[in-house]
Order: structure tokens, then C-alpha cells, then sequence
DNA sequence: ATTGAAAGGAGTTGGAC
DNA sequence: GTCCAACTCCTTTCAAT
């Protein structure tokens, strides 16, 4: 049981305005003010101000993302880990460092980690498993991986950590 | 065991200064292409080609993410769901219209969908799950949440999907 | 908090290498 | 594939409401 960090929640302090703004940014983050302006019969300006606003609160950000698929990366596993003789936050920082790696969760039961892995076909899944996880120091157990269909992904969870 | 789409691998043809653009925008998806293009020793024009080459070859996108913990949300959960007379990505994609919901996978084996919740606090949980998770037609059994903290969150993993 | 106008900056296109 | 240069368009600021 872990509360994010160490962070007080901000205030909401997203208004309807803020949220247009955000949904169009969804689509495209490289909408020009101008564009987004014109959709919500606002100005230029106020688009800016807004956006800054945002940004500076943390609330937002724009950032790209690539299409696992696009890249060759057909599969996508869950792999669960057990940790031992190290913390679990550390050694699923190392995880984190393979580019296949999507998501590195630490999990209060069962698992101490659970991942997700992109790999290019099946055939990549005992070698990824066993060559590169299990050399992480403090990975003490594997549990191979399942396949995994992606309904939705919505991230940006994490904390957007300083400029 | 699914592949993620129908879609066959596109041809990987990111080269080094396609991937380094990436790595900027991944930082900052509003960065001008004059500003990239000065940090990599290219011109702008060069930059405003590859990206459009990226993006009409789907391999890229730039998207607004919204961070959780500045609007307030604190706690992140896991719940594994079990699904019975009704098509499991059927489902997964009514759990997914919730927007405190942030993910939602399909996995084979374990539980039918596996998803990640986003709530103010612990005691959104109970109200969550029963009053809205379970309410859900073909949702057959609830695993209750089990607190998750974030370690790596790499996503964009869904199919970009047409214009 | 939003606007309008203005000045400086950025995006894109076409032609040359 | 990249560059240069020009044109067009965008972003931001500030005074005013």
C-alpha cells in the first residue's frame, strides 16, 4: 500500500476549457494554438495561457509515443517477478532499462513486480526471459510470460518529475 | 496467445536521427523542429521530413498524457476481473469508458482482463469496485484491488488506429 | 481571465546539391 | 536525404476590458 509520492494533490483546477484543450492535445499533440483556438471559439492567446498554466502546475504534458506495433513489436507479455536480497523499487528501475520493457509495476501481493514486454514474436520469449530478467540482480524468481491484449492504455501516470 | 493485430511488421526503417528525434519529443512534444534541429546538427526542414514520414508511417505520435497525481488521483490499483457470458474484450472495452480506468489488458491466464484504476484515495475502492466495475454486464468476479506503485510507465502501445 | 494587435519566431515548400 | 531561402503562418507579450 503506497500513495504515489510524496506530493499533496493538487487542485483540481482544470476547468471545462482546460479539458477541451487537453482532449484535442490527445489526438494531436502538435495542434497549433491557433488550430485548437479556432475549435473552441477562443483565441490564440488564451490557448497559450492556458497551456503554460498546465504545464507549469504539472497537470499536462506533451510528449511522443511509438507505435510498439508500427516498430515490429507484435507481442506483448506479462511477466511477474519475485525479488529478493535487494529493494523492489531498485531493481525494478533496472528493469526498467530494456527497451522492451513498457511498464514495471511493484505490486502489494503476489508478484513483488509485474511487467510488460513487448518482443517481436514468441520465439523472443525465453530468450528475453532468461538472458536479460533473470541477469538483473535480485531477480530471485520468473514467472514466464502470458500474452496479453491491450484493450486500453491511458498512461502518463507517473510523475512528471522536474523540468 | 494473440498477436495484436492484423497488421503485418512494418519495416523497422527508424534510423539513428529518427530515434533521436523521438528522444526529444519524448521529453517535450511541443519542442520546436528549429529547436531539434539545432541539438542534432540537422536544419529544420529535415526535421519537419522525418517527422512527417513518422507519422504517416504510424510509427510515431505526439500526445497530451495528463498526470494523474496533479489532479489529484493517489492511489493506483490493480483489479483482476473474471468474465462470463459476454466476449471478453467486449467487456474490457465498457471497463475501459470509466476514466479513473487507465488500462485494461486482456491476459491469458489468471484473470480474463487485468485493469489499473486510478482513485483519490483508499476509500474510493470498495465504492469503485462495486459500484461501478461490477455493474458492468458480463463481469462475473471481482479480485479486489491490490496497491500498485508505478515504476515505468512506456506506453503507446495501442495501435495508433486510422486518422 | 480573455482579447486584439504587433513583432519576433517557427513551419513548410520547392529547387539545388 | 539534406540544405537554403522565402513565404506563410504561428506564438507570445502587453495594454485594455
Amino acid at each position: 500500500m503506497q500513495i504515489r509520492n510524496g506530493r499533496m494533490a493538487a487542485p483540481p483546477a482544470l476547468d471545462a476549457l482546460d479539458n477541451s484543450i487537453i482532449d484535442i492535445l490527445r489526438t494531436n499533440g502538435r495542434a497549433t494554438n491557433q488550430d485548437i483556438a479556432q475549435q473552441l471559439s477562443v483565441t490564440a492567446a488564451t490557448v497559450s495561457a492556458r497551456l503554460q498554466k498546465m504545464e507549469d502546475a504539472r497537470a499536462m504534458r506533451v510528449v511522443a509515443v511509438t507505435d510498439f506495433a508500427a516498430r515490429g513489436y507484435n507481442v506483448i507479455i506479462a511477466v511477474g517477478v519475485r525479488v529478493q536480497g535487494r529493494g523492489i523499487q531498485e531493481v525494478g528501475r533496472d528493469l526498467a532499462k530494456f527497451p522492451e520493457v513498457l511498464s514495471v509495476n511493484a505490486m502489494n501481493g503476489g508478484y513483488d513486480l509485474e511487467l510488460m514486454v513487448a518482443l517481436h514474436d514468441f520465439s523472443e520469449v525465453q530468450e528475453f526471459l532468461y538472458d536479460h530478467i533473470s541477469g538483473i540482480d535480485g531477480v530471485a524468481q520468473i514467472d514466464s510470460g502470458v500474452a496479453v491484449d491491450i484493450v486500453k492504455y491511458e498512461f502518463n501516470v507517473v510523475p512528471l518529475g522536474p523540468t
